[in-house]
DNA sequence: CAGGTTTCGTATCGATCGCTATGGATAAAA
DNA sequence: TTTTATCCATAGCGATCGATACGAAACCTG
């Protein structure tokens, strides 16, 4: 996963996973199947183990505008973890490939456009709420969201730190809009 | 050019430059010597043709937000023209790379360093002339303003259309302070 | 201990990568 | 017309890609 994730899909050779794992090449399909599902696999995993922030964000009991910046923070957090590749593995693994692989290119497009979906639905429930204002184009601002998340990736790799990380979260929080009483709180850290 | 800013680097091959411009082997390396100058040749024209909104933005003699306005806008359309690969190709053409082409990677994030390092630049300047507040970090505004730069990036390339993207400029704008007096002008458009 | 079966590491498969040597066609000089 | 030189497309170079065939070692069963 980490491979997958520092070099991308294609530049990462079966030779670098072998040595890795420590597997002679028909164990390693034998477990695998082939690199196609060896990276399935490792998406998935990436997934459930450093992704969680997100859904955990976005599902949490608070404000929009809280759950929002859990989201964007721990989104920074996750990005430049020091014994982590830097960056998101669906952003980086797979952005330009060669045709053979745009299979590939399609299915992380497809967890990014998920992404913002999740937050666009975030975003529809606190309008309903009233956390939003009502003029407010709830797909507009998760594809702002997501873009910022997106971009914050992009400084990532290029070896932007935790604090940096933060800093750039906490100036994209100041663009979304409050129904009133919760924008003053929020400029004080 | 079009090839490795769809592509990218690596997963360009040396077949499909040939195809697409009609040449022979020898004569493809008795041109461009090798891929990687080829590479580099691309890179110059690119930055020559596809992004002079930028160094144009930063000049022009307009107050800091208006410029910043136009960067962004300016990379709304740059990053989404429909006879062109989606987003920018500083991005895309070599974010995941193999060892052997680390090179090349490092080469397109010196790139985007320095267009941060201009923007910050731009930033300082208006700064000075006191059309940002004085406790601003040019660094951090900057970094937020290179980020969302390159999130719009993934956004086109995972097929945003201009208007899209210019929605999600402006929206980014939101989050830029102002000293008093253009900060009701900017929410009129 | 002998036989049959399964497992597993090595060596290698065909395809493609970036790149180059060679042979034949063409053009200029005698 | 003959000779020489230049150019250039084809064929193929070594290396590496993802994936696999084969022989040896190990193991469970009589």
């Amino acid at each position: 996963m980490h491979l997958f994730w520092e070099h991308g899909y294609e530049a990462t050779s079966l030779a670098m996973l072998r040595e890795a794992m420590g597997l002679t090449p028909p164990q390693i399909y034998n477990a695998f199947t082939d690199k196609e599902t060896l990276f399935r696999k490792a998406l998935t995993r990436y997934h459930q183990t450093e992704i969680g922030f997100a859904l955990e964000a976005l599902s949490a009991p608070v404000p929009t505008r809280e759950a929002i910046r859990r989201l964007l923070l721990g989104a920074a957090e996750a990005y430049s973890r020091p014994d982590k590749p830097g960056g998101c593995l669906f952003v980086s693994a797979a952005l330009a490939t060669s045709p053979q692989a745009q299979a590939i290119a399609d299915e992380l497009k497809a967890y990014r456009k998920a992404s913002e979906a999740a937050i666009a639905n975030r975003l529809a429930k606190g309008k309903a709420v009233g956390d939003l204002p009502e003029n407010l184009s709830v797909e507009g601002f998760a594809k702002y969201l997501a873009g910022v998340m997106n971009g914050m990736s992009i400084q990532a790799r290029d070896g932007a730190s935790v604090e940096e990380l933060r800093v750039l979260a906490q100036t994209a929080l100041a663009a979304l809009p409050a129904e009133g009483q919760n924008q003053a709180a929020s400029s004080k850290e």
